[in-house]
DNA sequence: TCTGGGGTCCTAGGACCC
DNA sequence: TCTGGGGTCCTAGGACCC
């Protein structure tokens, strides 16, 4: 059996250009969250050495100059994008796993086609390409692991690979692993790295060739499946199902700086709202919250504060989640401090309680329907059409920026694309 | 002036129990 | 001065991923 993972080039960019020609062939990045800096970048973006994360302010010249284009990042149209290329994926094998937004692995050999690994990536490729019109890369191998080695060699050296690598024959794996860094593979971080330097490990081929228990000692067990899976050894099998959510946030940087105690108060209770929305989607509760603030993390002295509470019994009622993270914003919040972020965690998720709830537990029976009732409107009408008083009306100054966000082309009705 | 958001896994250490 | 040996559960923090 082979395994494959299949990434999107550039994804966000790429994303982009598929509903805006105007953007294809020209320098593009697209915008983290408020803005701030470039999160995805095209070829012709990097060509002009804009790095990964850098911050707008420092780049805005080399923008400028080079006419880069410039996008807010439309989660929706991404998410999206991810539903379609993973649809044609499973047009040629039932062992799909979603692993990232834009990477996704599945087994080989696909159909008893009677063509090699190498050519069915190939098809794949060209059908993601025809049908969705992403552009793709593939890795192939053994073991997850080399199969995104493969993959990183794809993406290295496009001009030689021609998008697909195959990593099953050894003397071609010793010959690539040899030169590829260990930096660049897939679960060595610069901790990592940095510990294994000593041990006069650089190259990957060398990372393979050392001993379980050294690995296990250098790093943790996760090290040690590591460098077997670099052999060529399995250490975790398909997935069929999705795993269950364990923990989920909801996060934000504010528009404006917050210095005052109520927009503290009301953003913290409009990110907790959000996230209890994201677990009932997902019907679960959650027993655990954890609440924070802070300022700018590249200011000395910025304040930093967060809370911990227990929600008993598991919740996903927003009048709750956001009571308790609304009064945890008011007993964190310092007077004179200069607020930049804040955010609700949830964790401890369980599945709904289903039925008869515990009548002493349950505070309000009708709860139930009055969640379902409040979702199917937001859904209905929009997000925010109905909401809780603590929340506040309108856009706030603390809300995040988007500025430059494209059109919702494939997720609102009043914005598809019209061909002329 | 301006620097993203959202996850998972592992380990160590404390609390608590018998 | 002496003061066991486990087991489990929970939490905080580090490291990694995209």
């Amino acid at each position: 059996m082979t395994w494959a993972i299949l990434d999107i080039e550039n994804f966000y960019c790429s994303a982009e250009r598929v509903f805006d020609p105007s953007l294809r062939g020209v320098p593009l990045i697209v915008l983290s969250n408020g803005d701030g800096c470039a999160i995805a970048r095209s070829a012709e973006a990097k060509a002009l050495h804009i790095r990964m994360g850098a911050p707008m302010f420092q780049i805005r010249d080399v923008v400028k100059r080079h006419g880069i284009q410039c996008r807010s990042s439309s989660y929706e149209l991404y998410a999206d994008m991810n539903r379609r290329f993973n649809a044609v994926i499973a047009e040629f094998t039932d062992t799909v796993e979603i692993y990232s937004i834009d990477e996704s692995f599945f087994r080989l050999p696909v159909l008893p086609s009677g063509l090699g690994d190498v050519e069915m990536a190939h098809r794949v490729r060209a059908a993601v390409k025809r049908s969705v019109g992403l552009p793709t890369r593939i890795g192939l191998g053994p073991t997850r692991t080399l199969s995104k080695v493969a993959n990183a060699l794809a993406k290295a050296s496009e001009k030689v690979w021609d998008g697909v690598v195959d990593l099953h024959d050894e003397g071609l794996r010793r010959r690539l692993l040899a030169a590829w860094p260990i930096e660049e593979v897939w679960g060595i971080g610069p901790a990592l790295a940095k510990r294994l330097r000593p041990l006069g490990v650089r190259t990957t081929g060398e990372l393979a060739a050392l001993p379980a228990e050294v690995a296990r000692e250098v790093g943790t067990v996760v090290l040690e499946r590591l460098v077997r899976e670099l052999n060529g050894i399995e250490c975790s099998d398909f997935e069929p199902e999705p795993a269950a959510l364990k923990s989920t946030a909801v996060t934000r940087n504010f528009g404006e700086p917050v210095r005052d105690v109520e927009a503290l108060r009301e953003a913290m209770v409009r990110r907790a709202v959000r996230a209890a929305e994201k677990i009932r989607n997902q019907r679960l509760q959650a027993s655990r919250l954890i609440a924070f603030a802070h300022g700018s993390r590249f200011k000395p002295n910025a304040p930093s504060a967060s809370r911990v509470g227990r929600l008993s019994p598991a919740s996903n009622d927003p009048r709750v989640i956001a009571g308790m993270a609304g009064r945890m914003a008011e007993a964190m919040f310092e007077v004179g401090a200069i607020y930049t972020k804040c955010g609700v965690m949830l964790e401890g998720l369980e599945q709904e309680a289903r039925g008869q709830l515990d009548m002493f537990a349950a505070p309000d029976p009708r709860s139930p329907k009055l969640l379902a009732a409040l979702d199917e409107i937001n859904t209905r009408f929009g997000r925010q059409t109905l909401r809780l008083g603590s929340e506040g009306m309108g856009v706030k100054a603390y809300d995040t920026k988007r500025a430059l966000k494209s059109p919702s082309w494939t997720t609102r009705i009043d914005q598809v694309p019209v061909a002329r």
